[in-house]
DNA sequence: CCAGCAGGTTGATCTACATCAGTGTGATGC
DNA sequence: GCATCACACTGATGTAGATCAACCTGCTGG
């Protein structure tokens, strides 16, 4: 059982942030978290946390750094299907499916908790409230993923990148990663090409764009919104769809 | 508590033979679904069955019909996320949350249960398998929006297209309602074209090719697989993903 | 101190798809 | 028996974004 201190860290980590934001956490509920913290491991840049096709994986939990999970075509073209950051759980389908169906990797170098799928269950089982909170995180990530999905299909490459800039900033912000006005971002225009379904030499001219147009910068690691109301306009963006204030079940 | 005669009409409806590929199924499992699929409602072509920014809605299981999940745009343009097919949840995440952010529309006449939050925990608490079953279901849906993804970010509209066909045919065939080379497909060109991010022009013409490459023929409301393998081969499609041979878990 | 390299930037050309503006056809209604 | 409507189909033209081929910048390492 974690004692008192470990409690106290748990409750500044950006999973018990994160999940706050859903579920009003009990002390008992941050113990249980605190057990499932504990084993953690480190990975390095461009090293594949969990590999497509492969059996028997872990869930993680994200402590630091940034990943990316993503799906590699035969002919070689890859897309990534999303971002993960601090609080973030990755690979949860891979330990429901005996195999994996996506390859997750390392952006920066990355800390993260290990969970079996024992861990989870008997986790689940001693708090009902941290499975709900869990269930509506992965429900948060469906969302996501179906508004990524928009993107590709129905918007056009400057209001893509508008909204993905705005998500990753509302999301680190529920973490604590975001300053007023923007955040450091460790993504390379290759990696959001291939988030995007854009090729790398139009990334570049798209962020042209939005900056000459006044939008937003993304210049040398950082991100800073210039004008956050007209590049919510802009990108057709439903701030309902992340910006909660407040825990949903109290 | 439902009876004999119950049970076994249950055995055979697309929702128990779609769970049953994940779980073998007890035969309390089948009472438990059998109450859950009592409340039938009747719903028309183009009556939204679940609005977009709306609350207090209910999750239904489709007993027969087809219908779409989708989203629109400020701009009027709609991006089709999935299309449900009988014995597929439908508005599991407009429970979850307070609202729904997607809407669902039938395609054909509809038939479906009714679910309320309390029925389907209550559900789940009386049979661990079920809950077991269900989740499975859901990570299942959540692997075809990924799927669907890196259709609109990196496959060509033909590629989409036979991935597309391809993918309905497995999930009819789960539920027993394709016969071996094809299927009935009440799809208009309009509906492939706003699921796969393009215009209904160029979904005419992608059919046309496939058609005359020998790969499928989608004519007045039917699918036939010409050269399933080849089909298969052009489009890139993982036949583990959806072609189970047995259920998961015994 | 320079070599090598990853990442960013720019211009020229090519292409897959959208858009517009029709024609054809079979089902439904009065 | 003709009007209407939904859906399928076709050709001409426009455009967003890919691809190729440079060059530039700031790091890292020997």
């Amino acid at each position: 059982m974690a004692d008192a201190s470990a409690i106290l860290a748990i409750q500044d980590s950006p999973f018990a942030r994160k999940l706050a934001a859903f579920v009003a956490l009990a002390p008992q509920d941050l113990a249980v978290m605190s057990d499932l913290y504990r084993r953690r491991r480190k990975f390095a840049v461009g090293v594949d946390m969990i590999h497509q096709g492969q059996s028997d994986q872990s869930a993680y939990v994200l402590a630091s750094g940034w990943a990316c999970s993503y799906k590699l075509l035969p002919s070689g073209a890859r897309q990534i299907v999303d971002f993960q950051i601090p609080g973030d759980f990755l690979g949860l389908r891979s330990v429901l499916f005996r195999t994996s169906d996506h390859n997750v990797e390392p952006i920066t170098p990355v800390q993260a908790s290990v969970l079996s799928q024992r861990d989870l269950l008997d986790a689940f089982m001693q708090t009902p409230r941290l499975a709900t909170a869990v269930l509506w995180a992965a429900s948060r990530d469906e969302a996501m993923v179906v508004e990524h999905l928009i993107d590709l299909g129905r918007r056009s490459a400057a209001e893509r990148m508008g909204h993905l800039l705005l998500e990753l900033g509302a999301r680190l912000r529920l973490v604590g990663l975001a300053e007023k006005g923007g955040f450091a971002c460790p993504l390379s225009q290759y990696l959001l090409a291939d988030a995007m379904g854009l090729s790398a030499v139009h990334v570049n001219r798209v962020l042209r764009e939005l900056r000459e147009e006044g939008l937003v910068t993304f210049q040398r690691g950082r991100v800073v919104f210039d004008d956050y109301d007209a590049l919510v306009e802009f990108a057709a963006y439903d701030r309902a769809y992340l910006d909660h204030d407040g825990p949903l079940l109290k």
